[in-house]
DNA sequence: TGGCTTTACG
DNA sequence: CGTA
DNA sequence: GCCA
């Protein structure tokens, strides 16, 4: 949201009520009379010279230099521009305003791109790729992105071969909106973004009919149908059982007609021992993980780590690393900063915590170049582990007023995910593991594409010959990948 | 029309 | 097919 | 479904 002030000179008061008007209301302006506040001042047939002369002399506020460093100063044919297209347009040279003494030369906008350059730059066009915007986890547009992410998740549900591509493009719609700055208001505003208006095209695409619909409508009749549907609504409650996914969901719909959690537990299904375990917990693993919770995992976790092998590190990714509060599970990678000394970490995890895992399905490495090293060593080597974990509740209180025959105490089923990784791969175990899944996508799409690298959560490799590349930290990976650095709080699309 | 992240494990 |  |  930029905060503009009209310069009242050679603009009268007319002028200046409707551009305010128009202004505030296109969603990324806002007009100020304080020009304190301001970012932008906009103003008419004057220079930068004449602009500071006239508000010196009506006293309109005592600037000084550090005021006046911090704004821009632009003709208002920019500002007619920016209402024309419906978003925030690059200033062209000819409507920066000239100044010929008051303002170092830095401040002039030649030369080399400036940081100013850069910041116009982003306000112009929004980037293709999520990975290369800033996406926060509270945003201006939930409204319309969790209505298409209804139509993503119907997509993912429905048998149909291109379904999975629609879905995908629902979501490249909602990471759109996800990462503005502001509130979309009118359809004006869809204008050029990535994903929701197609330059091309004449006719309204799928996303830009929704988000006008809940426009104009409040709601959109395609959303509510299908958040309504039996279909969707019962696939909602067969694919948020562990083990259970589109496939068997559907399967359970049309072919056996289950409609209900009730009617599968009924049921005496042909079960996975994934789906089992799924329905036995199904109420403990439907329930958030809470921050605290995760936090008090880690840490045991953490401890039990080090105390095996010094220096080795815990660390939490997934969603609680990008700020998240509550999440479905947790996400721990375990490493070591000498390369190798992370090996037979996860056995001897699992081991020392065994009381603590009701159930762990390890996998076992096998990308590793296999050199023959230790092909009989008799240690098994595993590099995940997705568990269902024993979360024991604090609070002996809880146990002393309730029935003393609960000497266990309560406890809960929590879904924790250990990842081990050699130091080698840290970064990329890291950056791989953070998330969303979104961004993962749009992060090694944008490596393929655009840099002919594939990126993986092992590392770094050249298309073409398969050359390694290595980094130690995720700041490194962005640079070698010419990527502005997203904190994990940036990357929520 | 081709492409849509990654890719092995259980 | 489902898991990350 | 959207883009090159």
């Amino acid at each position: 949201m930029e905060i503009i002030y009209f310069v009242p000179r050679r603009m009268n008061k007319a002028r200046i009520d409707h551009l305010t008007r128009i202004a505030n209301k296109s969603g990324f302006f806002q007009v100020t009379t304080d020009i304190k506040k301001s970012n932008i001042l906009v103003a008419q047939d004057s220079s930068g010279d004449e602009v500071l002369e006239f508000l010196t002399k009506n006293r309109t506020v005592a600037l000084n230099d550090v005021t006046i460093e911090s704004k821009s100063f632009r003709d208002v044919s920019w500002f007619i521009n920016c209402m024309k297209e419906g978003y925030i347009v690059s200033v062209e040279d000819n409507q920066k305003l000239q100044f010929k003494h008051h303002l170092p030369a830095s401040k002039q906008e030649d030369g080399p791109p400036s940081k100013k350059a850069r910041i116009d730059k982003t306000t112009d066009r929004i980037p293709m790729y999520a990975c290369q915007r800033s996406t926060p986890l509270q945003h201006h547009n939930k409204q319309f992105t969790d209505a298409l992410e209804v139509l993503e998740e119907h997509a993912l549900y429905r048998d149909d071969p291109n379904s999975e591509a629609r879905a995908l493009a629902f979501r490249r719609g909602s990471a759109t909106l996800k990462s503005l700055p502001y509130k979309i208001t009118h359809v004006g505003q869809l204008k050029n973004l990535p994903y929701i208006d197609s330059t091309n095209s004449s006719k309204a695409g799928h996303c830009k009919k929704i988000i006008t619909e809940i426009l104009e409508e409040g709601f959109s009749d395609e959303v509510e149908g299908v958040t309504n549907s039996e279909f969707f609504k019962s696939m909602k409650i067969f694919c948020g059982i562990f083990g259970v996914g589109p496939s068997t969901a559907r399967k359970w719909f049309y072919d056996l007609n289950l409609r209900t959690l009730e009617d599968i537990k009924t049921k005496k299904l042909t079960l996975t021992k994934d789906q089992t375990l799924g329905l036995r917990y199904h109420e403990d693993l439907n329930k958030p993980l809470l921050l605290e919770e995760a936090n008090h995992i880690a840490k045991l976790v953490r401890e039990t780590c080090t105390a095996l092998r010094s220096g080795c590190t815990v660390t939490v990714v997934g969603g609680f690393r990008r700020g998240k509060d509550k999440g479905h599970d947790l996400d721990l990678i375990i490493s070591h900063p000498i390369e190798g000394n992370e090996e037979g970490m996860l056995a001897m995890v699992l081991e020392k915590l065994d009381e603590h895992f009701i159930y762990t399905e390890k996998k076992a490495s096998n990308t590793k170049r296999q050199t023959s090293l230790e092909s009989r060593s008799t240690m098994d080597h595993f590099e995940k582990c997705f568990s269902i974990f024993k979360y024991r509740h604090e609070g002996s209180a809880k146990q002393s007023q309730s029935n003393i025959l609960h000497l266990e105490g309560t406890w809960a089923a929590k879904r924790v995910d250990l990842i081990v990784v050699p130091k080698s791969q840290f970064a990329f175990a890291v950056l791989g593991w953070t998330g969303t899944k979104h961004f993962e996508r749009e992060i090694r799409r944008y490596v393929r594409s655009e840099k002919k690298l594939v990126l993986t959560s092992h590392g770094m490799y050249t298309l073409d010959t398969n050359e390694s590349i290595s980094a130690d930290s995720e700041e490194e990976i962005f640079e070698k990948l010419g990527l502005n650095f997203l904190p994990p709080s940036e990357r929520c699309c």
